[in-house]
RNA sequence: GGUCGGAUGGCCGAGGGGCUAGGCAGAGGUCUGCAAAACCUCCUACACCGGUUCGAAUCCGGUUCCGACCUCCA
């Protein structure tokens, strides 16, 4: 029934039916954030994005274990020699904190933000920083393999050596020999031999504040290093999924890729997966364009291009109406949109709960019936084609109108069997709850006190609407809807939404 | 310049040789004390020019435009 899950993996350009390394043990890495500063749009795509292949793989069953990282050290700014300034240290100096106090900061904005837009925290969460001597010991390693050289204190990857034996560039398609003709010309060329070679250490200067001993001395690991390091120490030389932007494809992964063969003679990631960029007026949202909108920002609308506050939740739905492998641009028109929709999504959830089923054994309505029943499995085929949440999406929107209709009574529940019904009722709030990770938000704050409060007043207007006394009914429907309490007559009584 | 990707109805976005998602907006209707919600119906698009094919938005070639990566980036 779950059928089976395909994977577009990017080493191969194409969809591959995934099966973990380890049966019934899926491991998967996905390259986290650099905190020095607070998460944006284009952040959450990527935590949403491998949050819900987190969620479906353990859906199907699975044992996973999914490894996250914090970029908290080590990150060059530029390769300027000699002044190539990490990116922690360099925030903690222009605000005058600790870098410790720069890192403890924004990792709890990410935590924050991810927590919001109910991501599942993954099972590990290294950091960088706190795995210094792993780092050191791949750099020798890899030294011992002679495929880095040292220079200046530094320690390079040499790609021309490991060419030799393994195509480098063959993540991202790209081709040596070009790469050597269009690589950029940094001024001040360091000690590299080749403008492709990069740092698995690299030394700093004494004024700066991050550093470690090492047996080149003091400095800090390359940027590259720490993903091949933590991932690898925690899910094994191989393992089934390495996810992250495709903005990281090179040379970030290409690198990674490099080192783990050099290093331990293999490559480790099984299928490779990147999500596409969030666009704003057509242009990739990034960090050095200055063009990102904060989730803070958002949560509160807190910003000029912002024409509203956008929920979390809206938030979410928004990037699944999307195909993570597309770009997806940032409109206030869209998020409007996708707000409403998942309102209407999270309506149909539920009514869905309230919903009784008389148990009759054989539907009264085959087409309906059958209809109910496609539905239900083309949440699975969709997902599994890649997660392709757009069309799961558009499935549980199917489903809503039948809960709806089901509710007003505007087809009756027999026309499908208990079974049907049950069904029916399992899979979508499956995919709402646990595979796209929706909730009502609008419960988040409602207690039994509420509810009580509620059905108190909604009694209370029944009475008067049975006596016909309108200006009683209608006084307590435009009162609530000052609090923004949505009322809503029905057949079987009145119910109401927080809007 | 090199490599790769994209152009879909009023808007956002799936799909990807014949069955022509979905959401939002709009129009009409049903229901309702009124309203809201809900349901039903309608609005049927794939940048341009060639080609392949019984048939192309989908494949191939070309053109235009846009973007990503090649430097840190989710």
């Amino acid at each position: 029934m779950k059928g089976e899950l395909k994977i577009y993996n990017t080493l191969t350009r194409q969809k591959e039916v995934f099966t973990p390394l380890h049966k019934d043990y899926v491991g998967m890495y996905v390259c986290g954030p650099t905190v020095y500063g607070h998460p944006h749009l284009g952040h959450a795509r990527a935590a949403v994005t491998f949050d819900i292949v987190f969620r479906y793989l353990k859906h199907l069953g699975f044992k996973v274990r999914f490894v996250r990282n914090i970029t908290d050290v080590g990150h060059l700014e530029d390769e300027v020699a000699g002044e190539g300034e990490d990116k922690i240290a360099k925030k903690a100096r222009l605000e005058k904190l600790e870098p410790m106090e720069i890192v403890k900061l924004y990792t709890e904005s990410f935590h924050d933000a991810y927590r919001a837009l109910n991501n599942l925290p993954p099972s590990i969460e290294p950091t960088a920083s706190g795995h210094i001597i792993e780092q050191i010991e791949w750099v020798q390693q890899i030294l011992d393999n002679g495929y880095a050289y040292e220079a200046d204190g530094s320690v390079y990857f040499d790609v021309l050596k490991y060419n030799e034996s393994h195509p480098y560039g063959k993540l991202s398609g790209r081709i040596l020999e070009d790469l050597l003709e269009t690589t950029r010309e940094l001024s001040g060329q360091d000690a590299k031999r080749n403008k492709v070679d990069f740092a698995i250490w690299k030394s700093v200067s004494e004024e700066h504040l991050m550093q470690w001993n090492s047996p080149w001395g003091k400095g800090v690991p390359g940027w590259h290093l720490e993903c091949s390091v933590m991932s690898t120490k925690y899910l094994g030389e191989q393992f089934d999924i390495h996810g992250g932007g495709m903005d990281l494809l090179f040379p970030h992964h290409e690198c990674e890729i490099a080192q783990s063969v050099a290093c331990c003679g293999k490559e480790s990631v099984r299928y490779w997966m990147h999500n596409n960029m969030i666009t704003i007026n057509g242009q990739k949202m990034g960090k050095s364009l200055g063009n990102f909108i904060t989730l803070i920002d958002l949560f509160a609308g807190t910003n000029d291009l912002l024409e509203q506050a956008y929920s979390p939740m809206t938030i979410r739905f928004f990037m699944l109406q999307a195909h993570y492998r597309s770009t997806l641009d940032f409109a206030n028109d869209s998020l409007k949109a996708a707000e409403k929709g998942y309102k209407r999504l999270t309506n149909a959830f539920n009514l869905l709960e309230k919903l009784a089923h008389s148990g009759n054994e054989t539907a009264a309505d085959a087409v309906e019936d059958a209809k109910i029943l496609e539905t239900c499995a083309a949440c699975y085929t969709h997902i599994n084609d890649d997660f392709n949440t757009a069309l799961v999406l558009a499935d549980l929107f199917e489903l809503s109108n039948k809960i709806n209709s089901f509710f007003n009574k505007q087809l009756p529940l027999n026309a499908i069997s208990a079974a049907t019904f049950a069904k029916m009722k399992t899979t979508f709030q499956a995919f709402f709850t646990d595979v796209l990770g929706l909730k009502d938000e609008a419960q988040d704050g409602n207690s039994d006190v509420t509810d009580g409060l509620m059905e108190l007043i909604l009694e209370i207007r029944a009475d008067a609407r049975t006596n016909k006394d309108w200006s009683t009914s209608d006084k307590i429907r435009d009162q609530l809807k000052a609090l923004n309490i949505q009322i809503k007559d029905g057949k079987e009584g009145t119910t109401w939404t927080v809007n």
